[in-house]
DNA sequence: ATAAACCCTCTAGTCACTAGAGCTTCAAGT
DNA sequence: ACTTGAAGCTCTAGTGACTAGAGGGTTTAT
């Protein structure tokens, strides 16, 4: 049985994560000896890199959520988790294509901006003007 | 001079948000009637603009405080303004390039799938996975 | 004069943690 | 068996950038 340190640094996370993980109900809460500390088996262990490797990959908790209950029921369907992962995908694609626009309204801010006094700043221009 | 709300309409944020703004002291405390109501000038539209687009283009309202009172000294040097944007382009690259990352082994996960029980699914074996 | 639309302050909630205070328990060494 | 120091415990509050709602007051148009 792992204590929660030990647990933590097993899955790559942080001690008082584990704990808020437990206070949302994302993870069982786990026995305690005498003294109240917990103590871990192997599945709390598949469980948090499970939501490690979910977080990383940005999936929200609610998702996360589903997913482990999926991941609980090898014999059910995966259509769920599928559809999690693609509505994932989709919202992934669009931030990778909004975030790239504004790349290139920050770089030509930059690019066409020589130094010299605010009053010429192209970047400071460029804030100012309002949207079309 | 402009009431909050069509302060609020005119430079495309919502009223709470302006009040927000002020509170956290980013806009100054405008004018108020007798029955304690604000009143916008023009400045207030333009400084207000200025913080939608740059929170648009994804500046911290720290950086926002700095390049507004850049702004307000149209005569000093404009290097400061280039370096929060030049900050913020590398970090705006850097988010793009790990979203390109989590996209590609989103994208990996659910190509591999291909439908049936969670037990063969490749969306719930990848999350399970612990890394390399 | 009245009614609708707008405005006010204040508190609390969002998300996913993180930080800190003040205390208790555990494990290892002697 | 005893000590010591690391690690654990609970609880509260803070982060960023807002958003929502309660319970009122003001303005404006008719």
């Amino acid at each position: 049985m792992l204590s929660i340190g030990a647990l933590a640094k097993e899955a790559g996370v942080k001690v008082p994560t584990i704990r808020y993980y437990e206070q949302i109900g994302l993870l069982e809460a786990p026995p305690r000896t005498d003294g109240q500390q917990r103590r871990y088996g192997a599945e709390a262990v598949r469980q948090l890199n499970f939501i490690r490797h979910s977080r990383e990959l940005g999936f929200e908790i609610d998702d996360i959520r589903e997913l482990l209950s999926l991941s609980a029921q090898p014999s059910g369907p995966c259509e769920n988790a599928d559809k999690i992962a693609a509505r994932h995908l989709d919202a992934v694609d669009l931030r990778i294509r909004q975030l790239t626009l504004l790349r290139n309204e920050l770089k030509r801010m930059l690019d066409e901006c020589h130094g010299g006094c605010v009053a010429e700043c192209r970047v400071i221009d460029s804030l100012s003007a309002r949207p079309d």
